[in-house]
DNA sequence: TTTTGGCACTCACCCTGCCCGAGTGCCAGC
DNA sequence: GCTGGCACTCGGGCAGGGTGAGTGCCAAAA
């Protein structure tokens, strides 16, 4: 177990690193905090440190930086949430009141994280399997063509084109619009597929079932679908504030910000509840290895309906990116809530 | 006027540059290239060309490189659009086919620029304003509150919530649904202004006329604001790719890619019919003084819906992206013609 | 008039040796 | 257990010399 000063040397050491950039030293730490002790007792705390894997040395006669697991000990143990300024607060609402769909809602919050936190920001759209239908149209396009149109609580809209078997009448059509809406609207999408599996039984034509059939075949592909789980992604140009070793860094980040599953998964690891918080090497995406993630879900009610993040160095001011991304989350979940 | 020796000349230098990433000199050109005459005649035509400004050197004593201007005399008289190759040709249609919308269509059509030119790609969504009404939906969310939802032709979907003034029924909304369908389904979203504009008159109730204004406004909102003009870009991993200087260059770069107008008026400022090459310092926005963008407009008729093209180093192999771009252009548009 | 070979010149680049200073580890003393 | 002192290490910056690609110019050849 480390003592006491020890945990205040590593929480020194993260906190100047993070300022400067530069591998701190234990004259400079003495200087700048007040640690009640010489620069040797520092060195030697130092010296337990590296020891125990906190800190290391980029090479012999330099200062310590922290190690990934330095970090994890910063933020599990070390560092509080740092709540927002009253500006910056203002500054959320500012910029993401307004917004007239859900489109501008998650493009304006990726904006809004990038900016806050300058670093590079990932928004998930709300997950359709956890959101509840509000309405399901069919619009013939030609006798045999339909178009089916899903539009969700929070507003996400996503359609197909459905080619069918045989033509379909416009009673025919409105009936089993009908009948879908009737059965589905307000529930939940995960259980959307029970609710509708004997719907093709009900039809007296078996044209009509053929084509009911198809239909709900394509609702069900649209809901299960990977395709289905959408994000953006912006402030990419806060890469090239990753420091002094920035070339060799920023292209795996963005060949990993590049694959969207690459980046789904990386939210799907985060835990559904509360802020995640994942540290250069346990990201299990290789070219992200020296970045560090801090994601947390948002959603209209106490439940998530998808995850937002930001994706910057492992040495970014954790307290404050924290602080940022969980503020924007509520925020956006408010709205949300609203519309 | 260049001799075609000198033109000769310009062209080997450009080919060169653009393969190696370093000034050439007059030895290399001679030994690479077939000219027939000596390095000290290329000499003295280098020299030529430097006068006119159509190619410069780093330092004294180094090779040259072209300048914008070298580029552009290349790309308009001395170089062709390279047609694509049987393997890049297929390798469209694979990636292409199998898309089931719209968000898929240009998705896949980024990714696939982006791989084929190794720049970054840029794809417009299809204007509204040049497409063609589908289908217009309106739903009731609550008593006093509906959601419009815009279909058009090529498969974009649109939606906004309505705060009306006074509750509306039922009725009266599917009255309105079938008005206004009738009247603009098939027409051009430019012409539905004045399509509408003598709706609200013909309904009896004052509080429903206020409603359909209500509509109608939003519904008009929807169709001019510049948020309507929607794009995606990708392939900003091939941003390392842009020499040994990146570091330098990437960063004004991205900020100009993140920024959604910078780019609308970028594709904007593009011919409306056949391919665009802006070099160098041609395109106004001061990031991009260094990239070259290529683009060009598709459509699934003969008539251009949006844009779509590349952005990359002025270093560029003009004839191999512009036969890409415009091969892919020519492909979107067909997809987008057959759904 | 144009092309060519020759020649002196100019830099960017690389390698080397050098010094400097920040930072360390260790040890003896408090 | 803390502190001050001291020798040591090593990266970074700077100056100097050599190298080679490339140039401009000129006189001779075509």
């Amino acid at each position: 177990m480390l003592s006491e000063r020890r945990l205040e040397v590593l929480r020194a050491i993260v906190q100047d690193y993070v300022g400067t950039e530069e591998p701190v030293g234990s004259k400079a730490l003495t200087e700048r905090h007040k640690l009640g002790v010489s620069p040797a007792t520092v060195r030697n705390d130092m010296a337990v440190l590296e020891e125990e894997g906190y800190i290391a040395q980029p090479h012999t006669s330099a200062g310590r930086i922290p190690t990934d697991k330095g970090y994890r000990l910063f933020v599990d143990r070390l560092a509080g949430v740092k709540p927002l300024s009253t500006p910056e607060r203002r500054a959320i609402h500012n910029f993401l009141d307004g917004a007239v769909d859900l489109d501008d809602v998650v493009g304006r919050t990726v904006r809004l994280l990038a900016q806050l936190t300058r670093q590079v920001a990932v928004v998930q759209y709300p997950s359709l399997t956890r959101s509840t239908v509000r309405h399901v149209e069919l619009l013939a396009l030609a006798p045999a063509r339909l178009m089916l149109v899903l539009i969700t609580d929070t507003g996400r809209v996503e359609q197909r084109v459905i080619d069918c078997p045989a033509p379909f009448g416009e009673t025919s059509l409105a009936d089993l619009r009908a009948r879908l809406n009737s059965r589905v609207v307000g529930r939940r999408f995960a259980d959307v597929p029970q609710l509708v599996q004997d719907l093709p039984e009900s039809f007296e034509e078996i044209e009509d079932r053929a084509t009911v059939s198809t239909v709900l075949a394509t609702l069900l592909e649209t809901l299960v679908e990977e395709h289905e789980e959408r994000l953006m992604i912006g402030g990419t140009a806060n890469l090239t504030r990753f420091g002094h070793d920035f070339p060799l860094m920023i292209r795996p980040v963005l060949e990993a910000l590049e694959e969207q599953v690459v980046l789904l998964k990386l939210l799907g690891e985060a835990k559904e509840s509360g802020m995640t918080v994942r540290i250069g090497h346990e990201n299990a995406h290789e070219g992200l290895s020296s970045t560090s993630v801090v994601s947390v879900g948002y959603g209209s009610g106490g439940e998530a309906v998808a995850k937002l993040g930001v994706v910057g160095p492992t040495r970014m001011d954790y307290p404050g990116t924290m602080g940022a991304v969980r503020a924007v989350a509520r925020y956006v979940g408010q709205i949300l809530a609203e519309s």
